[in-house]
DNA sequence: GACCAGGACGGCT
DNA sequence: AGCCGTCCTGGT
């Protein structure tokens, strides 16, 4: 059994209006757009998620084994949804170590047996978790969906609804401080004004910080007004692929306090306390824990 | 109306 | 370097 699944690997079917991606292991949409990684995703009354990435609206469900993907089709998969559905990854192999790790990372593997990390565009991320600051995940969507209908392009119906795609950092700019908070973006306003500014007019290319090592992703990413340890955290792991980010929230905190004895520490510590014991794979299993807490509500 | 949830910042030591 | 008051919004 190969470590790295290839596009070959996967059997494709296409059908008028998408593509069955057929015998998909570790794969389930509830945990994946319910872990806490997007908050472009909507679940629908038929259990589907429709959602936008990369300027394309789609819809995702599972189906037995099979993964169908809505509004595609073969060209687009292997392009974009293979990468962003991280499916040249295999998780099985992941979570093999991880249940053998301890008790609570297989309980948590157990219970979010299907989550994978999406492969997300990095500037979505940034704006995203600033908006994510102090804040909880239906305001997020909401300020999300203000700022993409405001600003994005409108990318077509799906199912009778418009959608609109993120907007780039050009088309963001041309926003006010005032306009944003009406975004419901509260007193993150300033914070996206100013970064959004800062990569404009100084050129940033967001793709350099792909290349960039972990530690220097990190450093970088927090001279971004807004971008703290966590929120920079949350940019490398889902926007940067920097896949041993461990991002300390409140849930982590718990988790780490009453599963592994860290009661009396600070959280700058508690981060580099994760990314040491979980390594190069602290990401992952930020995620496992993060999930299996939260949906569990364990430590409140 | 008081209180709560949720991180970054800036001023303080 | 570390601690703490403040920031906005919506829900209880």
């Amino acid at each position: 059994m190969s470590e790295v699944k290839n596009l070959d690997d996967y059997v494709v079917n296409e059908y008028e209006t998408g593509v069955i991606v057929k015998d998909v292991k570790d794969f389930d949409p509830v945990h994946i757009f319910d872990c806490g990684q997007c908050f472009r995703w909507i679940g629908e009354e038929d259990g589907s998620y429709t959602g936008v990435a990369m300027g394309k609206v789609i819809n995702v469900k599972r189906d037995g084994k099979d993964i169908v993907i809505d509004n595609t089709n073969l060209k687009d998969f292997k392009n974009i949804w293979f990468e962003y559905f991280d499916l040249g990854r295999d998780y099985s192999l992941l979570k093999k170590e991880f249940v053998k790790f301890d008790e609570n990372l297989k309980n948590a593997v157990d219970f979010g047996w299907g989550i994978r990390l999406l492969q997300q565009d990095g500037w979505e991320m940034i704006i995203s978790f600033i908006i994510s600051s102090n804040n909880r995940i239906p305001m997020i969507q909401r300020a999300i969906n203000n700022i993409c209908q405001r600003y994005g392009k409108c990318i077509g119906e799906y199912r009778g609804k418009k959608y609109y795609s993120f907007p780039d950092p050009k088309e963001l700019s041309v926003a006010t401080v005032e306009e944003l908070r009406d975004c419901k973006t509260g007193f993150r306003d300033k914070y996206i004004y100013s970064t959004t500014k800062d990569i404009v007019e100084n050129n940033i290319n967001i793709n350099d910080f792909l290349e960039m090592d972990s530690e220097t992703c990190h450093k970088e990413l927090m001279k971004f007004k807004g971008v703290g340890a966590k929120v920079a955290d949350c940019i490398a792991l889902f926007g940067m692929r920097k896949y041993n980010s461990f991002p300390v929230d409140v849930w982590v905190k718990r988790v780490m306090q009453e599963f592994y004895n860290a009661k009396e520490m600070s959280l700058p510590k508690m981060r580099k306390y994760g990314m040491d014991l979980f390594g190069d794979d602290a990401g992952f299993a930020q995620q496992y824990l993060f999930y299996y807490v939260r949906e569990l509500e364990i430590g409140k």
